[in-house]
DNA sequence: ACGTTTTACTGTAACGTTTTATCAGACCTC
DNA sequence: GAGGTCTGATAAAACGTTACAGTAAAACGT
């Protein structure tokens, strides 16, 4: 039924006169099976027929296909966009893997449906990002065969030992966020976030509490969760940001301080506040996370914390590549320490809380 | 080797107490050449065991396999995360598949190689959004029976006719960007571009110039292009868009109405221009193209022209689906049309071109 | 010069699926 | 009741590759 016309190790082996077998061993590695000479034969051969292996053909007999998944609650949230950037070109520069891409849309159907098609596929390496909070999924595709990288943060006390966490230190980047907040004056906190269970933003809230109270503000220092009217994760976010930004405008009394969740909420935060006609930084400070290089193109720019984006996507890449090649490699936890990015969004609390309100 | 102990047809059959090719008859919808309780022992079969077809081997027989490839210059551009969440979204919900991704960053070893790849993974279908203007391993791909759609302009003329073009009307969306500023008044126009050549560049200067000659501006419209540092498509080009403005405010006659060759070039445009203290729309009015959903984020939001991304993302994946399900169906060229949205970075012409700057 | 090891290959059975024949029986038709 | 046509199944040959189990010839050791 395939009427595919192409070339197959058949064809090179007639070419340079040996048999399919020692084609298939000059293929995978083993040229010090056979003569120099015949291994020079053997590539000029493929060289002149242009010969590609049927990768479909390698994975029946293999079982591995060189390829990995990528799972983003949506890739046109540019923090993930970014995330896959980097992890499609270590993946396809490095080690020869390509992408295979899928958008949750937070979604615990789209998630299980998509490990599913992995393994269906052949896949056998996943990195998913910002996962939900019930990861039941995850053991069963694991027991099933599969590597899995999570990139949202810390595995969960006593949970699925198999699973390979690699990220940033998100307590402790809220924790720079917030004592950078601190150290400007600020006492009235707030951090704002989208609502929805997963490990990072969880463990965000506890950095910034922890710091809150270590500085003895447990009193002033408040959580603000909102739900996104979809989940997309991408555009969504910074409506929500001005819907929090509207909410907090509105209050008589009002924080001078405000985390963001990431880089997309503090974008629509702060571009609703200012809409409510509060200044930003001389009312109210944010500070947002993900260093998006938008955040130093709108004004004023944000002041982030930055993951070591690059450095986590090779390393999850490193990751699946090695416990694919040896299965005896024990799943580990990976923490990046982030930096504070100081920008434009981040001023001294104002001498009193009703201050002059001064065009930017 | 393959240490799969996954659940195979054949294990589906035993249970169903059928053959193993009426178990494939059942999947490959041809459910009328079977009695309808057979059929129903079948499918508790393949829910019991929860039986997933090997794609690998399935693909081995039919040389086809359900997933497509998405070429973009970089995915951690906003606008292409945007067409690759609007692709992988309608691919998968739609016609179940699975999308394929590659970053070119516009290097034209690395488009051939990810066609290469595509055809070794058995892959039969490709949209390549924005590629090179060198097109010819194209042909050498459809030649080779993959099934391409481009996303980058019209066709050349006499140019790969098995090509589908789904596009955008490049040369209307700079018409109408153009033809917005002139009816504020402006006659000293600039079009600023990112150097390179790509089909989408070409036509939409093309309509800027058309539009600026019909209302007798050819003398003061002038294109702009300065070459980026590096050529991935992202946050380089907003940094172009810095570039370009300080290249602009340098000047002693100034342009006052711009219109960038997409909006991350105009996000940065109007950053730079500002740094720059000339005041954005009331010295210099500036729109943009893609309509991205940071566009409305920034300050001040930026004009621009709207393509319809889901319109054209869902028609390039059916267009794909149906010339793979029947070959005989010819290569075709969809245009659509762009809107212009109207925001906040084009006011009417200051009266003399040495305005007064308002802080905004 | 003999048996043994090494070198350099080759033949072939899988891998899990699809699909083309083929077939047995039931049902008509005259 | 013999011949023909459906119906509802099945057997088996691919698809292109890998890797195990050979094997013929050359090299080696004594």
């Amino acid at each position: 039924m395939a009427e595919r016309d192409s070339i197959k190790i058949q064809d090179v082996a007639r070419r340079a006169g040996v048999s399919i077998s020692t084609v298939s061993n000059a293929l995978n590695g083993r040229p010090e099976r056979m003569r120099s000479d015949t291994l020079a034969r053997i590539e000029t051969a493929i060289a002149d027929l242009g010969y590609r292996p049927n990768q479909a053909a390698r994975q029946l007999k293999t079982g591995h296909t060189p390829i990995i998944g990528l799972l983003v609650p949506s890739i046109a949230n540019p923090a993930f966009g970014r995330l896959a950037r980097e992890v499609e070109i270590v993946a396809q520069e490095r080690y020869g893997y390509r992408l295979l891409l899928g958008n949750t849309y937070r979604s615990l159907e789209k998630e299980a449906s998509f490990v599913e098609d992995l393994l269906s596929h052949g896949v056998r390496g996943v990195i998913i990002a910002s996962s939900l909070a019930n990861r039941d999924h995850f053991e069963s595709a694991t027991a099933r065969g599969l590597v899995v990288v999570s990139h949202d943060g810390r595995a969960p006390a006593g949970h699925a030992p198999q699973i390979d966490y690699v990220s940033m230190d998100n307590g402790k980047a809220a924790s720079l966020a917030t004592q950078h907040l601190i150290d400007h004056g600020h006492t009235a906190l707030v951090f704002a976030s989208a609502s929805g269970r997963t490990i990072s933003r969880a463990e965000k809230i506890e950095g910034f509490l922890a710091t809150a109270r270590a500085a003895g503000l447990e009193r002033s220092a408040l959580v603000v969760e909102r739900k996104a009217r979809s989940a997309f994760g991408d555009s969504e976010l910074s409506e929500l940001g001005r819907a929090i930004a509207e909410e907090i405008a509105a209050r008589k009394v009002r924080p001078t301080g405000i985390v963001a969740l990431n880089d997309m909420l503090a974008i629509g935060i702060v571009s609703g506040l200012r809409d409510a006609g509060i200044a930003i930084p001389d009312d109210v400070s944010v500070v947002g996370m993900d260093d998006l290089f938008l955040s130093a193109l709108v004004s004023p720019a944000i002041s982030s914390v930055r993951p070591p984006v690059p450095e986590m996507a090779a390393l999850m890449v490193e990751r699946i590549v090695a416990r694919l090649a040896d299965s005896a490699t024990p799943a580990a936890e990976f923490i990046f320490q982030p930096t504070l990015v100081m920008r434009q969004t981040v001023a001294s609390r104002p001498a009193s809380s009703r201050s002059t309100r001064r065009a930017k």
